[in-house]
DNA sequence: TTGAAAGCGGTACCAG
DNA sequence: CTGGTACCGCTTTCAA
């Protein structure tokens, strides 16, 4: 095995040309050394000289080339959509991401920038991915889709809230948390719910689906209840102002958006002079270590997302068996976690 | 202008030979006038003819064929570590990202999956990127920045504590914000300092460094002072169990390595009848909003990651005028934030 | 077992 | 002003 000592720092990288000449062979050869191509045989001196060869030069192959040829890549295009992702939402990204690595895809995330749907979906395709997965803040289009598929991506993939016709989903329904937190309260015995909004722009495409769900919870119960959307910005003026109207609302429970907002708020409203539970329950979601360190300790709307087949293989599988009629897998797993402060 | 409509949901993508057929004209002609080419003139009537058959066919050029004529791409990227990043570096890396989209750069991030530096380097080296802004715990070698530099990438920054010999250096010293704590609580008057450090293998490569910049504040100052690194886990357990322990250990002050471990902590002393700040006082690091909702607030070590000249503005120089010297920028900006806790 | 050669899709030179 | 054409680096028949 040669070293990967510095090589003359010469001009460029070299070409399966440079290795040929080096190790005397064809270029072809070089390549089916290379890629170890077994429907040829190549005698093990000739493998062994063209390693050598190889790593003498510190040979690279051209990644455009290949594809090029090759008619496709191993490119999987994640954009990321203009919010700043959620902390449960960089989790799976990064999971997903490694996920696809291991088999061998090279993965390209896309910043948001602001571009229109079909606009942002030409762009991907020139890079001909195998397969991309938009988040829904950037609205995938029918025509998007059929842009991003003619240019040879097998599977497309929505994430988020709304799948779209003519493509494959993986379904975040933030509506179920909103659902959840609501039926707990109303079990509590609870009948006048807040459910706080962030006014923080990056928060709409959650809190939207949140409070949707939270009023068809209602809906859907037998009970007399009500539910009332409270606007909230994440700063403590903003919640001592929300406080200080408490009272007037006539709130038994709230249903705070998520755990962080309900920290906020839990300590606006006891500065206030409110008991919790006793005045008014309250309940977060996302069930931060740090809520249980709250008196009385948060209840929470736990969330995982998760599927019963990793989304990296589920991919593949898309890819590599493409046609298929449009799947869509619920990734979102909410669960109340009941503690003191409902 | 032609309308978006759904082409012929044909076989593959057409190539820029397709468009010039349908316009009657050579590909050449169709590639300078897709790129606004100014060395040559072409007709107002041909560039029309040539457009509305581009758009009518729903043409995307092949990025890999662009990039392989031209010899480089427009890819910068941007190799995720092993660590789940933290938010700071989470919303720094976004910003990064779509600094760089905007000046129409593409940007790949690969995730972090078990390569060796010199191995991840020839890996990346494959897509030719222009730039490679890579965090320090991919450690980076001089090899791998030869590796990358031959194959044409024109600027190599590191990310991270430690510059690399040959590379930019984009440093985020966390040294400063142990130092920074430290000074502040020796400051007080405090002189028997306890440093949190995670047990969590995340977090090694900032809590590694900020025990050592709190080490070096006591060398560096007058005073008779001593610094303790402690053990915890992000779980009531374990600061509970420290809680149980901090009357034996003798410190009046604690670094609580970051705003969440000082929260866990803080409500464990608390829990054990410690007066916060009387018998100890309790800095965190990164200024949550949720310290200040503490009683007493917290006080923290806020951060910043800027630079004077935006980093994707940086890289964007450095591509277009490469060769000078190593540049080294430091981007973190600590500033104690005291409050009651301390 | 190996080599020669034809492209993959674009770009850019040079001739017309 | 426009068209023909060589070529970027690699893979893959087809012949030898």
């Amino acid at each position: 095995m040669s070293q990967l000592s510095p090589q003359p720092a010469g001009t460029s990288l070299p070409t399966s040309a440079d290795v040929a000449r080096l190790a005397g062979v064809s270029r072809a050869t070089v390549s089916y050394v290379l890629n170890n191509n077994t429907t040829v045989r190549i005698s093990d001196s000739t493998r062994r000289r063209v390693r050598e060869a190889a790593a003498d030069l510190g040979y690279v192959p051209h990644a455009a080339a290949r594809s090029l040829r090759a008619g496709h890549s191993r490119t999987v295009l994640l954009p990321a959509g203009q919010a700043p992702a959620g902390a449960l939402y960089q989790r799976f990204l990064t999971q997903l991401e490694s996920g696809l690595r291991r088999l061998d895809y090279t993965v390209v995330r896309y910043g948001g920038v602001g571009q229109d749907a079909d606009e942002a979906a030409m762009t991907w395709a020139e890079l001909r991915p195998v397969a991309v997965v938009s988040p829904d803040d950037l609205a995938l289009t029918p025509y998007g889709i059929g842009v991003l598929t003619r240019s040879g991506a097998r599977a497309v993939i929505t994430l988020g809230s709304q799948p779209v016709d003519g493509a494959h989903a993986l379904v975040v329904d933030q509506r179920e948390v909103g659902a959840h937190a609501v039926r707990h309260l109303l079990a509590r015995g609870r009948r006048s719910i807040g459910v706080v909004v962030p006014q923080e722009p990056g928060h709409a495409l959650i809190a939207r689906p949140r409070l949707a769900g939270a009023l068809r919870a209602v809906e859907e119960s037998d009970a007399d209840a009500g539910v009332r959307a409270l606007p909230l910005r994440y700063q403590e003026d903003s919640a001592q102002d929300l406080a200080s109207r408490w009272r007037t609302l006539g709130l038994d429970a709230v249903f705070a958006y998520d755990d962080e907002y309900a920290m906020l708020l839990t300590r606006a409203l006891q500065d206030a002079g409110l008991v919790i539970p006793g005045d008014t329950a309250v309940i977060g979601a996302g069930d931060l270590m740090l809520g249980r360190l709250l008196r009385p300790r948060l209840s929470s709307v736990a969330m995982e997302l998760t599927c019963e087949q990793r989304p990296a293989e589920m991919i593949d599988r898309l890819v590599q068996n493409p046609g298929g009629p449009p799947e869509r897998h619920h990734l979102l797993r909410p669960a109340v976690v009941a503690r003191e402060s409902s």
